[in-house]
DNA sequence: TATTACGTTGACGTTAACGTAATAGCAAAG
DNA sequence: CTTTGCTATTACGTTAACGTCAACGTAATA
């Protein structure tokens, strides 16, 4: 019932190679079960793959995306601990809307230089190269 | 009248180390003018520094910042040049825009997280510990 | 039964982005 | 005039995130 996928599958599906799924495990990320030897991920470990690679992309640290998965495993209903988990989340969060705001302001200069293309391939005036200004 | 910066002062600055903008030398971000020998760097340098750090933060290599300070540096008027620019700038703007969704994405399930911690510490359901549904 | 395909575990290699000395010059302050 | 502070260069060290063999087991297929 329950889904599974062997780690060519997955490798495929997230166009990543065997080996980072691997280091993945290494690094504590995932656990798939085994069949013999074999690999045999579920659906939890697709999720947090997923879930990694989406931070790997964002230059979030593998360590750090186990830490928030070990937070998460081991917060049960203690109070101390659910506190903790929440304080990092928040400032995960605020973190990542700073990197909004950094994507914003890239998209803006971009948009700035291309505009500075168009022109200069629209007509031939007369142009510096230069950097945007403050 | 056009300022200029010492290696310490657009160190604190950024909070970064001069070791950091040293390298950004190294590897061709930045050309500051000499006093001798030591560095001196000016609005254009500080411009670019803000973007290489930027880029930075978002998972974007140095080198690939450099390509495009690059290809602006040397786009001029020609046509060729400002098309292969405008290219490299609009597959840029679409990775940036994924990176966006992966932000909006991950804020989602921190939010769904977040929700999760507070459920629990409201009231003492009985909860398991899975990672967020499909 | 030999080939092909996919899986495994080591274990060393690589790249990026600096960190971290070590050593030394110069300039103002005590 | 020496200590303090900033600067410089050279060069080896470090960490993360895999890449890249090597050497091997297993299972379906020609």
């Amino acid at each position: 019932m329950t889904p599974v996928y062997t780690i060519s599958e997955l490798a495929k599906e997230f166009k990543i190679t065997t080996r980072a799924i691997r280091h993945y495990e290494d690094v504590g990320l995932l656990s798939p079960q085994r069949d013999g030897i074999n690999r045999l991920f579920g659906n939890r470990d697709r999720a947090r793959l997923k879930l990694a690679l989406r931070a790997r992309r964002l230059g979030i640290s593998l360590a750090e995306i186990h830490e928030l998965f070990d937070l998460y495993d081991n917060a049960g209903n203690e109070r101390r601990k659910l506190e903790g988990l929440l304080a990092k989340l928040e400032r995960h969060r605020i973190e990542l809307e700073q990197r909004s705001e950094d994507i914003a302001a890239m998209l803006d200069e971009f948009a700035f230089f291309e505009n500075q293309c168009r022109r200069s391939l629209a007509g031939s005036h007369r142009q510096t190269v230069e950097t945007k200004p403050a």
